[in-house]
Formats: structure tokens, sequence, C-alpha cells
DNA sequence: ATTCTGACAGCAA
DNA sequence: TTTGCTGCCAGAA
């Protein structure tokens, strides 16, 4: 019997897929990458996805996923530093209290933007 | 097997 | 407007 254990897989794959196609500078929310995949508000499970991006061999810029505040609660899991800060940093956006500034004009939408 | 927690978000009061 | 509870799915104890 094909697949059984992996199927959830699919919605972690989306999940890593969408998060790489964030543009540079750029930055999008757990809920609007979950709408995207249909998922409605498993928004939770969106960031468990990013949680274990890590392990992934590829490149996944989870720097630029923010929850619907701007705000970045995902900090402490990129190391012990400001990291995550200092790359959106590097890519020309504004980090003020750990908040993304001007967060609404930076925001990608993937249900819009990618349609 | 049951319970709690977690990179969130929506809704009620 | 702010605060708090609930829903979501999966994994750890």
């Amino acid at each position: 019997m094909p697949g059984k254990k992996k199927d959830n897989d699919d919605f972690f794959s989306g999940v890593y897929e969408v998060t790489s196609m964030i543009p540079y500078g750029r930055v999008t929310s757990y809920g609007a990458i979950a709408r995207y995949l249909a998922t409605g508000r498993s928004a939770r499970m969106v960031g468990w996805a990013l949680n274990v991006s890590h392990t992934r061999p590829e490149f996944i810029p989870a720097h630029r996923v923010v929850n619907r505040n701007g705000e970045l609660t995902g900090r402490l899991h990129f190391g012990n530093s400001g990291t995550m800060q200092q790359l959106l940093e590097n890519e020309g956006i504004r980090v003020e209290d750990n908040t993304v500034v001007d967060y609404r004009d930076k925001f990608w939408d993937p249900s819009k933007e990618l349609r």
C-alpha cells in the first residue's frame, strides 16, 4: 500500500516551497502560508514545519516568515542571538523591537501574489 | 493511552 | 481597543 505515513509531508513540502518563493526583502505570515495551502487556521503547523526546516538540505528563508503582528516570534529558533533580525536587516528590512517595520508594506501574500 | 506544549490566528467579552 | 480562550495538527513525556 503506497504512501501512508508520509502523506502529511506534502504539507511540509508546500510550506518549504512557498517559503522559498518569498521574494528578497519581503516577508509573510504563518497564517498566509496556511491559507495558501488551504489548511485554514492550522497556522501552528506552518511554524512546526519551519521548526524542522533546518533539517532540510535546501535553504529555507524562514527568517522571512513572521506572525500576523509582524513580530519575529521565531527568532529564538535561529540561534541564541538575533540571527533572524540580522538576516532581515541584511535584506533591507528594518526590524524594531522584534517587529518588522512597515510590515504591511513588506508583506507578501502567496495567495495573492503567487496566485 | 492521556496530557501538554508549540515559529499562530480568530473570535468573544 | 485589549485580553483571554479556543481551534488547529503533530510530537514529546
